[in-house]
DNA sequence: CGCCGAGTTGAACTGAATCAAGAAACGTGG
DNA sequence: CCACGTTTCTTGATTCAGTTCAACTCGGCG
């Protein structure tokens, strides 16, 4: 996939932009093809750029007493970044890694801020993103406050049901809150309540 | 309180706005002085509105098989919508309830848009908002993924000292997600671990 | 072919829920 | 300002979902 088609997966998935706009982003973002496995933030760095995830998969995850704990996954056409140091600009307290082999479109703060103080449009697209985003993590509070372990992992399959084709169940797992060994009870046909 | 000082902390609190859309947000917004314990939104309602909290505290919660589950407190200064409502025009899941004597300044959705439409400013208000409550929640979940009870509960206490004096403790408990009677025990001197 | 990471299964343990009973705190009306 | 009922909070005993630790299986891959 090219600049020009991840540009245009935008636009199309999220928010119109005026050809002068996608002209200025296609100059100021650039084309990132990973292996799977990749890191492409650590923790402690300035990590001031989002990731536009066109093609793969990416993860987000920090290190509490040493376990490696997901905070949150990107598919095709979702966002990732380092929300914490993204827009509070301190260090990262992620990781931000590929789980898949990835084609990403990476642009610096610097220029998402240049470009929506030039186009309307991106502004609104960035509007877009962000109330998506916080959509989503409500979401995921109310699945985590009050349910058992297995509604948890069930309400995660039925938004992505692909989930556990794609991401190692280590990953799920934490992800959700519980360890390997629950989630792989869970799943287990014998498992009851 | 009056509208004009409501109007004035926000400013102070997040984002300069020009004179004219100051105005124009006076005519769009409604002062609301409440009592406490005054359902705002109704489960079931299109709740299209925002509420700046001027005065008082007010939460919103939802109820999960008949159990009254909190899901966010807003303090002077905060914002506080049915968030499911408000950006995905969809009937409210949640209730919003005053839990002291509050003065609110509540702000029609299309009101909103007008005024980010008209003022760049406001826009940016709405987004500094937006983004806001992205990372507050972000931080919640964080708290929520791998810590025990006690520790949660210690985060909550260590951002909002003021919180167990004016918000009842089985709110608290919803809100952290664990029984009342988990969090009586957590406050109490002779708890261990 | 044997190693290695990922996942499964088992047994013992534990943090928190549930159920149950009281004790405080609060508000309202006499 | 006190009595009474309601709501909020505490404490205890028991149960259970999920963790921990440990051993084992499976599928790739050098």
């Amino acid at each position: 996939m090219n600049k020009d088609q991840i540009i245009q997966s935008i636009v199309e998935n999220y928010h119109e932009l005026p050809f002068e706009c996608v002209n200025d982003l296609h100059l100021n973002s650039e084309v990132l093809n990973l292996e799977k496995g990749i890191q492409i933030v650590r923790e402690g760095a300035y990590a001031d750029k989002v990731y536009y995830v066109a093609e793969g998969t990416a993860r987000a995850f920090y290190l509490k007493d040493g376990k490696d704990i997901s905070d949150w996954f990107a598919f095709e056409h979702d966002f990732i970044c380092s929300i914490n140091s993204y827009f509070l600009n301190i260090p990262s307290p992620h990781y931000i890694e590929t789980i898949e082999a990835s084609t990403l479109l990476a642009i610096n703060r610097t220029q998402v801020n240049l470009l929506s103080d030039r186009y309307l449009a991106f502004d609104r697209l960035g509007k877009v993103i962000v109330t998506n985003t916080m959509l989503r993590l409500q979401q995921r509070i109310v699945a985590m406050q009050f349910e058992t372990a297995k509604q948890t992992y069930e309400n995660l399959l039925s938004i992505r049901p692909d989930i556990t084709q794609r991401i190692p169940l280590m990953h799920i797992a934490s992800y959700l809150g519980i360890t390997l060994e629950t989630l792989s009870r869970i799943r287990s046909p014998k498992y009851r309540i």
